[in-house]
DNA sequence: TCGCGTCAACTTGCATACTAGTATGCCATC
DNA sequence: GATGGCATACTAGTATGCAAGTTGACGCGA
């Protein structure tokens, strides 16, 4: 996978047509749109978006390059099973880097770190209705972004979102039951509480405690959804 | 032409063209023969390697994927400069993921993988001299390898392959000087010694002392180096 | 009915032609 | 001599045609 930390997306400003379709191809394999095992080609794809295959085929080899699709030569390109294996290792990078990350934030953070935290967790209590899921969902991502930046590591989020890819199909394979957004933001402001009180160890344990939930709920949807998934 | 220190990517088995466009650009990044800022075009790229554009595409893609190229759209594509803000970031993942791995090893550790470790030991000694310089650098990265694979996450390696990039191609900078092999050797029989004797406190610590001798040696690399680098 | 060989219809890999945007250097003009 | 505008020679982005390979269906023969 083929990130590195920093000069990732961000310098990259290539071409319109070759981003519309990746992000188009990558949100249809994220939402489950497109389901495992099902096969795509280069020329499909270039007629149903309108262009030709040169941009649908960088595409496609960022996408394989991240894990979403298994490119066969002279075959076709299939949309890659969920690997049980690439998720469980997803979730031992996760909580090693942002354990770490979080106690860095708790020795560093400043007044006005501590206010953005604060803000974001508002905002993210005004998006907890089930029909702004994804509002909710990105704001998750800035508050963890947030902390790797206060812990002057903005870069390790930047690995995560690359390493996260997997653990996110499986999220999306499951609408989350009643009370988990407010789990959720509850578990978040026990880690800025922590944080904003200079507790390395405590924000450590919350942090902790926080990815464990989230690996919990992903073990359970990987369970009842077997079908996806490739030992 | 020197060795890539790492084999590159994990599961592609596309063209042979592509492959080998790609590893050649590779090294020749990596051990400086292309040097930062220099501009390389995929016309040049392609007519010097017999193949047309299509394959050195790609290769260009990937590699400014991993940060070694930097691709501006009508203008040209250029060895990106080694950016030290990426290199430090690759220190403060591999340390934080290498000593949370190496904990395990000693944790989980077995006869026979202690018997794995002592074996790659005896290889590395055996390959200490300058002029093995390239078979040393294997071995150093297969016993880092070994101790992820023991400690039941190999995939944690994989993953450090691609963001120690940056670093290798600080390391590639400069040889090292002469009691470098000895040292790093010694510093691999701690680790081991730790792991065989089921501590992992002193595992990580042991791990931690050894990455920090290689981040010395990086940090010096850089400061004499620094017409390569980009703050 | 089963097995095997043939072939047609796909697939991606590669080569090449064309488009459009950018840097540069020359030349006319001031 | 300095400067503005333009021609030109690059660049990467895109489109498309061809080649090589695989798959699977179809039909023939036992």
């Amino acid at each position: 996978m083929t990130d590195t930390p920093t000069s990732s997306a961000p310098t990259d400003i290539r071409g319109p047509r070759l981003h519309g379709v990746y992000d188009a191809l990558r949100a249809a394999v994220l939402s489950g749109e497109i389901r495992p095992g099902e096969g795509i080609s280069e020329t499909r794809v270039a007629a149903r978006y309108g262009v030709s295959r040169t941009p649908v085929r960088e595409a496609f080899r960022r996408l394989a390059d991240e894990g979403f699709l298994r490119i066969v030569p002279q075959v076709g390109t299939f949309v890659a099973p969920i690997q049980l294996a690439a998720v469980s290792d997803s979730q031992f990078i996760r909580e090693t880097l942002e354990c770490r990350t979080v106690r860095l934030a708790a020795e560093r953070a400043e007044a006005g770190d501590v206010a953005s935290l604060a803000r974001l967790l508002d905002s993210h209590r005004a998006v907890m209705s089930p029909d702004r899921h994804s509002e909710f969902f990105a704001l998750d991502e800035a508050t963890h972004a947030e902390l790797a930046r206060i812990a002057g590591r903005p870069a390790v989020w930047d690995l995560l979102v690359a390493v996260k890819a997997q653990l996110d199909r499986v999220r999306f394979l499951s609408l989350h039951s009643e009370g988990w957004a407010a789990k959720i933001v509850g578990e978040h402001q026990s880690i800025v509480d922590r944080v904003a009180a200079r507790d390395p160890d405590g924000a450590e344990e919350a942090m902790r405690a926080h990815l464990r939930t989230v690996f919990a709920a992903v073990d359970e949807i990987a369970r009842t959804n077997s079908h996806f998934f490739e030992t």
